[in-house]
DNA sequence: TCGAGTCGGATCGTATACGACTGCCTGCCC
DNA sequence: GGGCAGGCAGTCGTATACGATCCGACTCGA
């Protein structure tokens, strides 16, 4: 619902898209790209001059890209570029482990045998891409990998939540696997692994749980890379410990 | 992400909203009363002098409605409420049963035995409105119940989603339990049996599978009344089928 | 009678203008 | 020397104005 459209057509000759949508680009890719680092404050004035533009178009970009999370609003303030810490991008990922996990049960019983074809030929190109390690493009073909496994899921909005929130990450951090390139090589051997439970047609549950576990173990390996003293804990952890925690104070 | 501020304050005296933020507000009322039906035509000018105010502020409302899905928007031309059909509620109620699950599971070892007492007192007030039956105020309590649960989940990116959801299905629909009434008594019973999971510490993956489940029996409700031809299908359909279907045409 | 071209209204997209609010800096008073 | 009040610059919020675009209807000719 969110990152709806994102440029048709960039422009060729005449002004295809609105001000409003190249103000919207241009200020996002200034943000993916870091240029604009968070924390950095947003003029409406400043922006539309630099665009060749007055402030309203660069307002409503700005009050789209609040919406999608990117940038602060502060009323009579301002617009700043959103704090990024690195419990979001945690948080992300753990979401995405839910959303991709079930996208790709719902859509596992609907992939044709061209389908995995064609995911086992990206996996394939995946492992190609290993030598001369490329975090940027492995993680391009990384999310065309999932994205064949869940095209054919039936819940569009899944999809659309599912979609959203790898272009957050996308923003969040270029590539994960930048900073933990041993992981890299895991992953493609469980994308072998999801692959063959999907052809042999396993129990939707394994699907997901081996979809969600597939993404969770990046994360882990992640955090485990950057911050050691970090607990694990993602949605897979089922210790079971103790069976409900004492009331610590108030009701809340 | 999306829907973040809701009117901190309505207006006592001064107008603390601003004017947009208003517009928002008004428009996403009417649009939930059904007083402007879907496929309605928005006319920026015209809600502005309704409102009192000019078209930019109006202007800004409907792209944050638009963002949000509520309404569709086609350039020089205008805006007019979404259509929504059937499927969106049922794509929006599977996605909530996977984000709710999730949600539920992450936040079942943080539960002090406060937040527990808690639950079962909104469930018994559940109970009592089962009597002398309002669809709204089932939903309402419903709502609450869910909330108290997953409160403590750790992470606020799933909450949020969880929240945009809610909201998102308050849109489409008013109360599910309007259009199959025999569904709340099961429903209530089905929380006790959720928070008995979470108070003896079932393994998350068990204690996930219920919530997820709590749901999809409630849209497996809905339509079996409303639709009794179609197919039930939800995310925990793990009917094992054939492994994989053949490829019906092209490699897409 | 039917089609194509043209005209007009309606609506949006953007620019400009002005008022309102916020935060900071200066200067005064204690 | 410290604290407070006032002023000032920087921004945002909204109104108004005008050009651009689209859609429907009308007219004219074959």
């Amino acid at each position: 619902m969110t990152a709806a459209r994102t440029a048709p057509a960039p422009d060729d000759a005449a002004p295809a898209a609105s001000k409003s949508q190249r103000a919207y680009d241009w200020l996002a890719a200034r943000i993916a790209r870091r240029e604009y680092a968070p924390g950095y404050r947003l003029v409406l004035g400043t922006i539309g001059a630099e665009l060749g533009m007055s402030v309203v178009p660069v307002r409503e970009a700005v009050r789209r890209l609040e919406a999608e999370g990117l940038v602060t609003f502060e009323r009579n303030v301002g617009a700043r570029v959103a704090m990024i810490d690195d419990s979001q991008y945690r948080q992300s990922m753990e979401t995405l482990a839910v959303l991709e996990g079930a996208a790709t049960a719902l859509a596992a019983r609907r992939l044709a045998v061209a389908e995995l074809r064609r995911a086992r030929e990206v996996n394939r190109r995946l492992v190609a891409s290993l030598e001369d390690f490329d975090p940027h493009t492995f993680t391009a073909l990384n999310q065309e990998f999932h994205a064949v496994l869940f095209a054919p899921c039936p819940n569009p909005r899944l999809l659309e939540l599912v979609t959203a929130e790898w272009s957050r990450l996308g923003r969040l951090r270029d590539s994960t696997f930048a900073f933990v390139p041993g992981r890299a090589q895991e992953s493609v051997r469980e994308h072998e692994e999801i692959v063959a439970l999907i052809e042999t047609g396993a129990p939707l549950a394994e699907i997901e749980s081996a979809a969600r576990r597939h993404r969770s173990a990046t994360l882990t390996a992640y955090l485990a890379h950057e911050h050691p003293d970090d607990a694990p804990h993602h949605p897979d952890d089922a210790a079971p410990a103790a069976p409900v925690r004492p009331s610590p104070g108030g009701t809340r």
